[in-house]
DNA sequence: TTTTTTGT
């Protein structure tokens, strides 16, 4: 981790925050209405809508302190950065499935507030991605995967419009749903949860894994289903790698990684715990890279 | 408690 810090922070500040955030407005912008391209000049125009981001009006200020607090500890990776109102997103538009999702969650954010209500909330496309790279319905519809949230409903409980902001399927994944997304992965998020009763700050960074798998013929290969006409990607595994700040100013780190299948209810948590390197490898990603190792007193429960 | 799908 520390190795890429100088690297990885230069590139960071030389965009900017803000141009992150300009970039999901403008995308998010052009699919409410397309724009008149002819108004950028020196744009390639194509038939469709160009990946190019030209300079666009910034976003208001508190989305902006909410997103800087959120990614206080550092962008994991630079790839398709979209802001919510309580949580970020990186877009793989290979995969048709998150990079990540990072949230920041305390005591007070979790609460939820009355009136919120789950089941008042609908799944729906996210049309801020290009069609081409969208995510829809009817992928999952009869997949035999659930639409299993990357950055969790539960977290966002404290307001309606937050919760529903966790439906757009930017940030679901296929997920086995029986023993899984509705068992040891829920346990997982709970578990999460539990963490800000103890400590005054949980930074969560989830994603997918995609992983190598020996074959009878001796060699590693990625194998993974995909599902609908859009050719979903189906995870073979999901982490997440979790922060927890004290209120002196430390950091305890603890990372898993889970198999996207039927899990028993008897395995505990603690035996998907992976070192947080192994999951930065996998995933080509650098977790909390602003937060300087000395500082991280316990990795996984044990001394650092 | 929280996570969901299916068919009516």
């Amino acid at each position: 981790m520390a190795g890429h810090k100088i690297k990885t922070l230069a590139l960071v500040s030389s965009f900017g925050l803000s141009s992150f955030l300009a970039g999901s407005y403008y995308e998010r912008k052009i699919a409410q209405d397309p724009p008149n391209l002819k108004k950028f000049p020196g744009l390639p125009i194509f038939g469709t809508v160009s990946a190019a981001t030209p300079v666009s009006p910034v976003p208001s200020q508190t989305n902006v302190s909410r997103i800087s607090q959120i990614m206080k500890y550092g962008f994991p990776g630079l790839d398709n950065i979209r802001s919510f109102d309580n949580y970020v997103l990186s877009y793989d538009k290979r995969n048709r499935v998150a990079h990540w999702v990072f949230e920041h969650i305390t005591a007070e954010s979790i609460k939820p507030n009355e009136g919120v209500d789950r089941s008042l909330c609908q799944f729906m496309p996210d049309e801020s991605i290009h069609p081409y790279f969208r995510s829809l319905n009817s992928d999952y519809l009869k997949s035999g995967y659930d639409r299993g949230h990357l950055a969790a409903a539960g977290n966002h409980k404290c307001s309606q419009k937050l919760v529903e902001q966790t439906f757009y399927l930017s940030n679901m994944a296929p997920q086995v749903g029986v023993g899984f997304n509705r068992d040891a992965w829920n346990k997982l998020e709970r578990y999460v949860r539990k963490l800000t009763k103890t400590y005054t700050n949980v930074y969560c960074c989830t994603g997918p894994l995609y992983l190598p798998r020996r074959e009878p013929d001796g060699k590693n290969y990625v194998k993974y289903e995909v599902i609908g006409a859009n050719h979903v990607a189906v995870p073979t595994h999901f982490f997440k790698v979790v922060v927890c700040e004290t209120s002196d100013g430390k950091f305890e780190m603890e990372s898993y990684v889970m198999p996207n299948q039927a899990i028993s209810d008897e395995t505990p948590l603690t035996s998907f715990r992976v070192p947080p390197e192994s999951i930065e490898k996998a995933a080509g990603l650098l977790f909390f890279d602003n937060i300087s190792r000395s500082k991280i007193s316990k990795i996984n429960g044990k001394k650092n």
